[in-house]
DNA sequence: CGAGGACTTGATGACGGTCAATCCGTGTGG
DNA sequence: CCACACGGATTGACCGTCATCAAGTCCTCG
């Protein structure tokens, strides 16, 4: 994989500073600036003076961390997990671009879940302090930040909902149908992409071990709805994977 | 059960009018009140103008209703489920006097969960464009607003552990000790409580089947770590269960 | 006081976990 | 450039946990 250009700036280890503009990006309806006027978006790109890049396996913040920022993500997937103390591991989610990550560190100023990077990623850095300021400025900013978070919980009870009642197929079939809705909402194929992360953590995720999870891509790819192999996923019959999914409210 | 006194007041079905104080109430430390001024204070009481009843078994809201406002409860427990549209159930919690109801419908404007109340209940009822706007005035209950809403995706991720990683006798230790906490936190007894919920709820919000909570119980009971006769439970080594629950980041 | 829901307990079986062997693809170093 | 090593993925055999089905008891509430 080749490697970023390395920007002929100044800049603290793993921290960018460029232009940036949030008019531009590309990620309007998913991100925070839906709906806002120009300038409400002058504002906010103002604010975003900084980005940061991670590379592939690092964190870009660890549960414990001290919070000060948001981080949409710009670009590549990463997964989040919490960690108890004896040690279980739960991946809770898997961000991609778009998605807005370090909102559960709000309540207690210090991040409660590990962020990593599952391919060479470029985050915003949204001083959350800044953030808020601003949103006692401009109401449509405030809205959309209220809906983001609120968004989130919306999607922790679908995981919930997958994690409490369905069977493995019915789990991995939502997942897979999940995984294609953001895709296409953010204009790639919905029907074919690549599974960034591993089987492991695919399973850890569905409550599942790797092993079934395997099993039963291998089972749908026999019945013909998709089309697996390694990292590259394809749906052949989406009707019937949804079917299986079962018309789920799936999560995100 | 003895009915409310009916108020002598003219007010909307379930809806109460009547005296409120943001201050006299009690549940400061859970609720939105946390660090306000005197000053911020006065204005959030002066928002919260009404409260609501719910009989036992009645809905608070359900899911699809337009969103207008929040609903802090002030007494008797809720369970919340969402329903997928083939019908499974997943209860998501259990909230009690102290917590707030209704984030999850800020991004779409209606609700995403039925609050059913398990109990006689009371709520305050917020509305959430007065007290949105409020918060652009108060720095102090904006920050606590935030807090609140991230609170509410952590303890999400801590269901997603349990859901997740957990076996069920952890699953119940966990779930034991984490209403003993809140009973803790609101002043009550951490020791001995009534379950509001029955078995088959506790079952649902776990991922497990009734016959496995119930077995549950009289295995921890026949243990000697609690003592459970229906709705009464009993915490009699509160460390051998939380060397079961794992020492695990308890949702809550 | 009666009826129905809630709870308990037992017997049985299925789904997914565990353990293990093998294969594959990728990236690394000689 | 190739060989090898290692992590990831697949597949099989077996087993354990929890779901399912069923019967019976006990509260609770009307």
């Amino acid at each position: 994989m080749s490697a970023h250009p390395i920007p002929a700036v100044k800049a603290a280890a793993g921290a960018v500073t460029h232009a940036v503009n949030c008019g531009d990006c590309g990620l309007h309806d998913i991100c925070l600036v839906e709906g806002l006027s120009p300038t409400e978006l002058d504002r906010l790109t103002g604010m975003v003076a900084t980005r940061r890049r991670v590379k592939r396996g690092e964190p870009l913040f660890r549960a414990g961390d001290r919070f000060d920022a948001v981080y949409p993500i710009r670009l590549g997937f990463f997964k989040t997990r919490v960690t108890s103390d004896d040690g279980r591991e739960q991946v809770t989610g898997f961000p991609m671009p778009g998605d807005i990550l370090g909102f559960d560190a709000i309540s207690a100023a210090a991040f409660q879940c590990d962020a990593i990077a599952l391919e060479d990623a470029e985050v915003c850095v949204v001083p959350f302090e800044k953030l808020e300021s601003l949103t006692r400025e401009f109401n449509g900013l405030q809205r959309q930040l209220h809906r983001v978070l609120s968004r989130e919980i919306v999607r922790d009870q679908g995981v919930m909902m997958l994690l409490g009642t369905m069977r493995a197929e019915q789990r991995i079939a939502t997942f897979v149908l999940n995984l294609s809705q953001r895709f296409a909402q953010r204009g790639f194929s919905p029907r074919e992409f690549i599974l960034r992360m591993t089987r492991e953590e695919i399973g850890n995720y569905l409550g599942l071990k790797l092993e079934t999870v395997s099993r039963t891509f291998s089972k749908l790819q026999d019945d013909g709805v998709i089309t697996v192999e390694q990292k590259r996923l394809r749906i052949d019959e989406p009707t019937r994977l949804r079917d299986i999914a079962g018309a789920t409210c799936a999560p995100e």
